[in-house]
DNA sequence: TGTACATCAGTGAACGCGCGTTCACTGATGTAC
DNA sequence: TGTACATCAGTGAACGCGCGTTCACTGATGTAC
């Protein structure tokens, strides 16, 4: 049956949302369109008067989180800060929630256009931002730290995921928050 | 019908050899055992005769393509001889020859506890032989430096791979190249 | 404000397809004599 | 060394299943008067 203009933002919103958390959760093709839909209470059906295909869901959901991420950016946070919260246990056994790079970081690689459209946004604003508190002399020394700084980040949760012992895991975030965050 | 002992192998060999380019280049959803049993030159049927099932194929082809580049390191090779080569616009765009790391990361997590535990072994040799030419005053320290190096080159891949622009692809390349080797 | 009706978001059955896996069969291999 | 036959690696049809996508239908919404 048809629903009123506000039921049918807020069924997108809840379709996006548990979109981007499966995705995170399961990877992209592990996760279907009934699945996700019945994350959000809607039957399948329904799914194309929302999106063109699941391609489109995958696009808009990493899009929706990576905003998401990026509107919550509080003004005086450096690199290093970030760095602290991102490379602790707590992240790395949250995948649902943590950092879609991290996530689906080698599944985005063979993503269709669209997806790498996104994630590069994302990853540009991310270099960017890290650029204005990263350690170094001149901008583009900042900004080298500020790259290689976030390219140690995402490598180091998916290698502490990977790791099935947990004293190496925990090993590989702590070894590399001492190198990103330098102290 | 029946080959003799010496096909058993090959074709055991070749079988691995296509799964292990096949998985790096499409993903480990992204292929098929009657695509790989095809690449081999056989046909999917005589698949369970080698395999006990897809998963043991994946954790097979990853324990032998990390075995393969593990016999091949040459003695006097330091860290930072392995990042020059490894952060390389070559590398980024060989993604079906290149490092099962930086192509499979994210998969790899959800994997099967055997294709965590290949994964694991192979981080820990890596971790442990960069350790030896890594900067550092003590032990420790060039651990640190091996394993946040280790985690900076497989993160700066991925995050090359994704990036849709190629200079920032090459930036993201060359300004890690530049933190993890030092110079 | 109240009524009549066109619109259209959501439902659930159905589709074609490719997947992992099984199995009866084939015929070359390799062993027993 | 030669022969007879049991073994078994590979073949290709078949299976059940879940996937992305389509579509006729339903009934509440929201507009026209």
């Amino acid at each position: 049956m048809k629903v009123s203009r506000e039921q049918v933002a807020e069924h997108r919103h809840r379709i996006l949302e548990a979109a981007a958390r499966l995705y995170r959760e399961k990877g992209l093709e592990g996760v279907g369109v009934a699945q996700i839909m019945a994350a959000a209470g809607l039957t399948h059906g329904g799914f194309y008067g929302h999106f063109k295909s699941k391609e489109d869901l995958i696009a808009q959901a990493l899009a929706h989180v990576l905003s998401q991420s990026e509107g919550a950016k509080p003004p005086g946070r450096t690199m290093a800060d970030y760095a602290a919260a991102y490379l602790t246990p707590a992240h790395r056994d949250a995948r649902a929630e943590g950092c879609p790079f991290a996530a689906l970081g080698s599944e985005a690689v063979r993503g269709s256009p669209d997806i790498r459209a996104v994630m590069t946004r994302s990853l540009r604003d991310q270099i960017e931002d890290f650029s204005a508190t990263a350690a170094g002399e001149t901008p583009q020394e900042r900004r080298s730290a500020a790259i290689a700084g976030w390219a140690a980040m995402v490598g180091a949760v998916i290698l502490a995921r990977i790791a099935d012992d947990p004293a190496l895991s925990n090993e590989i975030l702590s070894a590399t928050l001492r190198r990103v965050a330098g102290s």
